[in-house]
RNA sequence: GGGGCCGUAGCUCAGUUGGGAGAGCGCCGCGUUUGCAACGCGGAGGUUGCCGGUUCGAUCCCGGUCGGCUCCA
């Protein structure tokens, strides 16, 4: 009876758990929200990295689990090979089973046998085993022990010596390393593969690496044995499953049938059926072939092409009959009956297409269900191509333009959900966060397909049916339109498209990208653990309680010629100007965790200063980056460390951040969950599930929480307790996801935390705020001072972030805050030239200034009264000016003189903005039937003292001819004239252009200007010669006209 | 971390040597019609995201900023 998947992977864990002794680990979330350098969990041992670095002390000394793994973006990237074949995964499972400084290769390797061949019952005589042979080059040399124990249960023709690249492994450049040894299988009919392990042959795979720890590798490349060994094994579960279900094909196995029967539904494509063949096919047709033996055929070139698919399944790989393998048993089925979805027909994109989203849906659901989200930057931006590429294929080949991958959630869940529980919590959540993307992606496609449809009628009617590279990328690029589908829609119009010239603007982006991402500096450098793990643990509990003692440098590291940090030699040392980081046993700074930035400070010593720009942790080491300003460090000098006092400001917001994150919850709900936070010496960010936007309301009863906490003089204590009696305290907080030490640090506010224990189910704690924190915090909550809430905003979809101050920036900010309200209010009873030039004035200072929140909200609503004021005064004025306009365009059109039939308009009106005056110069081409027009409107500077400023009055009241106002000097004060010119179709016609004219004239008022020959504008600086040009004009006119 | 594109009426978007802010849909009013649909006429609706610079003059050119989209690392 062939295995289910779920059997497989339960019996995988029971033999290690139950029969051998492990501990069982559950898989650890897909998205590695501790691990900053790891975009996903790749393999099984990512959770186990600290105890190979001597970094933690495991709780059991042997483990085995199935992991969750996504491979996809980073370096070795092969997403654009999943589903073209049977065998790449974004997403799979890792089996494994775990020794630390416990059992070794003896072990190992009898039960990866004993599981094999005695509990899962695969012939034997199908198995081969390879061991390291040694590396010359390097001083390796081969991993006899391995290959004895092999040679005690394998014959010597199938136990291979392997390369360093296949058995050799290494965590990095330095580090724990050891050789493996790999099981690999020969599905070949005849067991003739010995001559294709490791040849990159599907007929002969791997399917299981031992890993056996046993050196580590310093920074010369010497290495050295371990004192505890260790053991760390991996086994590709959607591999092994189709190998003992009879496959060499993953898709075929009961982990993905179940999806692809949901694609089918959905697209009614009928996966495994060729679509080269002419006429429909019926299901009893093909239901014959599907007993070949696959294993046999299968990827293998020359036998599966369309017509003749060499497909089904091979029953020999877990009977006990000997010899028999080559021959199919028809009786033999297994679990899925008729399965055409052990066939690969190359070249048929739709089941392509269908494997590939039956792959990209299980990472996308396991990968939200973790907490990623699709995104435009970091693994955010991976899933979002892999939910692109699934889109993509589902819509060029199955033709499916409706968003459906939210619609494969379901099967996801109930295929796995038994194994991995966490996908029925919250499938909602999943398929809405899909729904959306795809939604999105549709939209991009949408606007692509026009691009393109530009892109192809320039290709047809100008580059002889060729689409530019140029284009191409573009769409890509600027549009997110896939180059795939630019190349399909080209082919179907019967276009080709430049895939050189697209593929060269892509590696000349690639390349700017890369340039750009160079630059260095000592605390942006990732350190790796091990460079330090040698000094041990820095001993920062003095963080609590003291700003400064003095130690002895333990280390010093500084960055090396390719960019990589390495540890300063004993006898070296660091010169005035250099960055550094330095590692003392013990410090009083804080290293940055848990939302709290790392302390800046000093470091000194005789003659000597080093500022210190950012305090990490690195492992169980604390590292002070910075820079020597004077003086050298040795490693062994004794030196003062004093941190800034700047932390003092970052204690009152790291206290405010708890109790505001009690308020929150208080406020808003249970809903709220932290997300995430960053605390500083001048702020504090929060952010937080909820799904909306804060009311002003509800703003200011979280700040009027807070305070009242402030002013009840709250004290703060902290304890450290272990964990589970912390767990069951009521309305402690804690971060969803992050994992905690046995021992934790709670900090309560207003409640000592023994209290807390001693009786953790009391329902009054819910009125306190009680938190896991290494954090440094004031001893009252008196000292925070005061609090404001400054901004909020949406960071991510059902996430909101606050950022609020304490001491004495808050007061500050409640000042300014207030004074810029009065202000606003002022404006709203002032005079209404007053409101447009305030109005100005606020909308600039409030684009920059930091003002609380209900202030800022207050200030929305008052100006846009006050915007309703200017446009209401804008309307009015503008009302105003036209009237005036018009009785004096009426004065002057009374007094123009005439000469033909055309009326000569030229004189200066009254000052009006342009738009007016254009209005008035089309009145009187209107009221006359040839008429050319020529205004002149002189503009006295705003600012000038006591100058009235341009408004009603000017336009409405005195006269712009006054004297009295022409005053000395106005065109170095600033003073300015406009003109207008104006001619009616007629004398176009005859030559006369407007924008001839006001070119002729400007230079006399000492401008410029121009425009088309209808109606010309142009300004000038020298308003007392106004007059004069008026005349130039007139004549200008008059010569042209006789 | 670095690049590209977009931001104009309630919506979808036009708008080039820089020179009077537009169309379609929607909305309001009037008309034709028994009514509806349709049509005709008229109208309201804009700080051209925001700030600054260049210019006599900026939706347009330049710099900055905010928001959206997108690619690469």
């Amino acid at each position: 009876m062939t295995r289910t998947a779920a059997q497989i992977r339960q019996e995988f864990i029971d033999f290690f758990c139950r029969k051998h002794g492990h501990a069982f680990v559950p898989s650890s979330p897909v998205v590695p929200l501790d691990d900053p350098t790891l975009l996903f969990t790749n393999a099984g041992m990512n959770q186990f990295k600290p105890y190979f670095l001597g970094l933690q002390t495991p709780k059991h000394p042997r483990v085995a689990n199935t992991q969750k793994c996504i491979r996809a973006g980073g370096k070795h990237n092969d997403l654009d090979d999943v589903g073209h074949d049977t065998y790449h995964h974004t997403f799979f499972e890792m089996l494994g089973n775990w020794s630390f400084g416990d059992y070794f290769k003896k072990e190992a390797i009898a039960w990866a046998w004993e599981l094999l061949v005695d509990v899962w019952g695969i012939d034997p005589t199908r198995l081969h085993a390879t061991y390291f042979g040694g590396d010359a080059s390097e001083c390796l040399e081969p991993d006899l022990e391995a290959r004895d124990l092999w040679l005690g249960i394998l014959p010597p023709e199938r136990v291979h010596a392997g390369s360093k690249k296949d058995n050799f492994w290494e965590m990095g450049e330095t580090g724990p390393c050891g050789p493996c040894s790999e099981i690999h299988i020969d599905l070949t009919p005849d067991k003739s593969g010995a001559k294709l392990v490791n040849a990159g042959d599907a007929r002969v795979i791997e399917i299981w690496n031992l890993v056996f720890i046993q050196f580590n590798r310093d920074a010369t490349c010497k290495l050295t044995p371990l004192p505890a060994r260790h053991v760390d094994t991996g086994m590709g579960f959607e591999r092994v499953t189709a190998v003992l279900q009879g496959h060499n094909n993953n898709y075929a196995t009961d982990v993905f049938v179940p999806i692809i029967q949901a694609i089918e539904r959905i697209s009614r494509h009928t996966y495994g059926e060729s679509h080269e063949a002419t006429g429909p096919r019926s299901h009893e047709a093909t239901e014959p072939r599907s007993h070949e033996g696959d294993v046999a055929g299968g990827l293998l070139p020359g036998r599966s092409e369309p017509g003749a698919p060499a497909t089904g399944q091979s029953p020999s790989l877990v009977g006990r009959g000997k010899g028999e393998g080559a021959v199919p048993s028809p009786g033999d089925v297994g679990i899925l009956p008729a399965n055409r979805y052990a066939r690969f027909i190359p070249g048929d994109m739709r089941d392509e297409a269908c494997r590939v989203i039956a792959d990209h849906i299980r990472c996308l659901t396991f990968a939200i269900t973790d907490g990623a989200i699709p995104d435009k930057e970091g693994r955010g931006y991976v899933l979002r191509r892999i939910l692109r590429r699934a889109v993509r294929f589902g819509w060029q080949y199955l033709g499916l333009h409706e968003p459906f991958l939210c619609r494969l959630v379901d099967t996801v869940v109930e295929v796995m959900g038994d194994a991995f529980p966490e996908l029925k919590k919250n499938p909602q959540h999943v398929k809405d966060v899909i729904r959306e993307e795809e939604e999105s992606f549709d939209r991009t496609l949408d606007r692509g397909i026009a691009l393109f449809e530009e892109a192809a009628d320039f290709a047809i009617k100008r580059h002889h049916g060729e689409i530019q590279g140029e284009d191409a990328f573009k769409l890509h690029d600027t549009y997110g339109f896939p180059i795939d589908l630019t190349e399909v829609m080209a082919k179907e119009r019967g276009l080709c498209v430049d895939i050189g010239e697209y593929e060269r603007l892509m590696e000349e982006a690639r390349a700017r990208a890369r340039a750009c991402a160079k630059g260095f500096e000592a605390a942006g450098v990732a350190v790796p653990a091990e460079l330090l793990a040698p000094f041990g643990p820095t001993d920062d509990s003095p963080k609590y309680t003291t700003e400064q003692l003095s130690a002895p440098v333990r280390a010093i590291i500084r960055c090396g010629a390719e960019g990589q940090p390495e540890l300063l030699d004993r006898h070296a040392c660091v010169r005035a100007g250099e960055a550094a980081g330095l590692v003392f046993g013990r410090t009083c700074f804080y290293a940055e965790a848990g939302g709290q930035v790392g302390d800046n400070g000093t470091i000194s010593g005789p003659a000597l200063r080093f500022d210190i720009e950012s305090t990490q942790q690195i492992g169980d080491v604390v590292v002070h980056f910075g820079t020597l300003v004077m003086g050298e460090i040795r490693v062994g000098d004794t030196l003062e460390l004093r941190v800034d006092v700047c932390r003092r400001a970052t204690m009152k917001n790291h206290t405010a951040t708890h109790v505001m994150n009690w308020a929150l919850r208080d406020v808003l709900g249970d809903h709220v969950q932290q997300k995430g936070s960053l605390v500083d010496h001048e702020k504090t960010r929060f952010d937080f599930s909820h799904p909306k936007a804060l009311t002003p309301e509800q703003v200011e009863h979280v700040e009027q929480l807070v305070n009242d906490r402030i002013r009840q003089s709250l004290p703060v204590h902290y304890r450290v307790v272990p964990q589970q009696d912390a767990l069951k305290i009521n309305g402690l907080r804690a971060v969803f996801g992050e994992r905690y030490p046995d021992e934790v640090r709670v900090m309560s506010v207003g409640v000592p935390v023994e209290e807390l224990v001693k009786n953790p189910g009391n329902p009054e704690w819910r009125k306190y705020s009680i938190e896991f924190c290494g954090g440094t915090h004031l001893n009252n909550t008196r000292d925070i001072e005061h609090f404001t809430i400054t901004t909020e905003e949406a960071v991510a979809k059902g996430v909101r972030r606050v950022v609020a101050v304490t001491g004495e920036t808050a007061k500050l900010v409640e000042e300014i805050g207030s004074a810029l309200v009065q202000r606003a209010e002022q404006l709203t009873h002032g005079s209404a030239d007053a409101v447009a030039a305030g109005l100005a004035e606020l909308q600039n200072t409030l684009a920059t200034a930091t003002i609380p929140l209900r202030h800022r909200h207050r200030l929305r609503e008052l100006m846009s009264e006050l915007q309703a004021i200017v446009k209401q005064q804008h309307k009015s004025e503008a009302a105003d000016a036209a009237e005036v306009v018009k009785a004096a365009a009426a004065e002057l059109l009374k007094r123009a003189e005439t000469i033909g039939d055309t009326l000569v308009v030229v004189g200066e009106m009254p000052a009006v903005p342009l738009e007016q005056l254009k209005m008035g110069a089309d009145w009187i081409k209107q009221k006359s039937g040839s008429a050319a027009v020529l205004l002149g409107v002189r503009v006295l500077p705003e600012s000038e003292p006591g100058a009235p400023a341009t408004g009603p009055d000017v336009a409405a009241g005195a006269s712009p001819a006054d004297p009295n106002r022409d005053r000395e000097g106005a065109a170095k004060s600033g003073g300015k004239v406009l003109l207008l010119a104006a001619m009616t179709p007629d004398l176009i016609q005859r030559g006369l252009k407007a924008g001839d004219l006001v070119k002729a004239v400007a230079p006399i008022v000492g401008g410029g200007g121009g425009g088309p020959p209808t109606m010309a504008q142009a300004g000038g600086k020298q308003p007392e010669r106004l007059a004069e040009a008026l005349d130039t004009g007139r004549k200008w006119i008059a010569e042209r006209l006789a």
